[in-house]
DNA sequence: GCAGGAGCTGACCGATCGGTCAATTACCGT
DNA sequence: ACGGTAATTGACCGATCGGTCAGCTCCTGC
């Protein structure tokens, strides 16, 4: 029994098709990606596909689930850590970082959280969602500030994951690093300055 | 010959359905939305939708085109009144007025006009939304200065019209009005003041 | 050498999809 | 009263959907 954890030898199948299945999800929407589709786009039958996940939704879970995971532990550490203007800036690293790294997977549940209701896996990401915007935004803060939270967030991250729409994407795609520190830079110009409310 | 022109005595079918597809395409997307169920949303038959509408697409170009062809009017206007901060401001005030008196049609072909590329109406759309980032973002602008349109605008588009998740839908909807101004300052604050560059 | 399980597949199932068509109903000017 | 047109519908079509199942091919431990 030399090996148990998982022999680098091969590229695993299931690994294979959840990977395709997240780009069909993230480009075509959960509804309007067959099942068929993703086992074309992998190079196996429609069979193999519920072979190695029960079901569509299992799929999916498998897809994104691991993202919602991280954005759950980011959601922990931010409340856990307070919210004076310091913890801040470190999590609008942390989260730049997490949109960087999650691109398909939060592609998918920001953009269908809402029409995929109803489904486990959406609504434990749209939880997350809703615990990171009133973890941020008092509950007493000003409406404009409620808005310069949303516009932050839901910008960034329509920015890194469907911007290829607003982007020049004629020439080619900017390096991360650079997209990185440009989004930081106009996160922290819009929640951590604030007109006068630093703190809270 | 007394009227020609629109009696509006009685709804017309084909507005209701209309009305109930966009709803429809809004909520669930394009793709699952069935003509099935917004002929039943709408209390007609199937058979009737595909009396006033050719088909699927036809029903969505008429959900849709006429707020795209608001967005090309708003567009054309800023383009022949200069980029000049004054502008702009006029702009952004036009810009919100018009995500909140499209938000459905809005939300539609700004989440799925990724996913339903090749349908001529959201091509149209997906042009329009291309030639409004690059009126405002000057070719030669920094990474940070597009970070901060596409941050402005997708944020709010995003704010306004799939807001619910983000937004505390505890408490009832925030008046229009409210919101309206909230917006309308976050987006000045992003687009106007600008670092070094109010102009250019 | 061989039993057996993992991986993979084609055939098939009922349901639903977008769309066509003929028939029926309701309403209109004459 | 009647002819014609607009509006509406159910029946039906081929295609595709998610999912089930039996069988096929390997590889491995004994």
């Amino acid at each position: 029994m030399p090996s148990d954890v998982t022999v680098p030898s091969r590229v695993r199948a299931s690994d294979e098709l959840r990977q395709a299945a997240l780009e069909q999800f993230a480009t075509v929407g959960f509804a309007a990606s067959s099942l068929q589709q993703i086992a074309d786009h992998a190079g196996y039958s429609k069979s193999s596909v519920l072979y190695h996940y029960a079901s569509k939704e299992a799929l999916l879970e498998a897809a994104i689930g691991p993202a919602i995971d991280l954005l759950e532990t980011l959601l922990r550490d931010f409340v856990a850590g307070g919210r004076a203007a310091a913890a801040r800036a470190v999590f609008i690293e942390r989260f730049v970082d997490f949109l960087l790294g999650n691109r398909l997977a939060v592609h998918t549940f920001v953009n269908q959280g809402q029409s995929l209701r109803g489904l486990p896996v959406i609504e434990r990401a749209n939880t997350a969602i809703r615990g990171l915007a009133d973890s941020i935004c008092a509950d007493d803060a000003s409406l404009a500030e409620q808005m310069r939270f949303g516009v932050a967030l839901a910008g960034a991250t329509y920015m890194l994951v469907a911007g290829a729409t607003f982007l020049d994407d004629g020439d080619q795609q900017f390096a991360d690093a650079e997209v990185r520190d440009a989004l930081v830079a106009v996160l922290s110009e819009l929640l951590l300055t604030a007109d006068g409310r630093p703190t809270r």
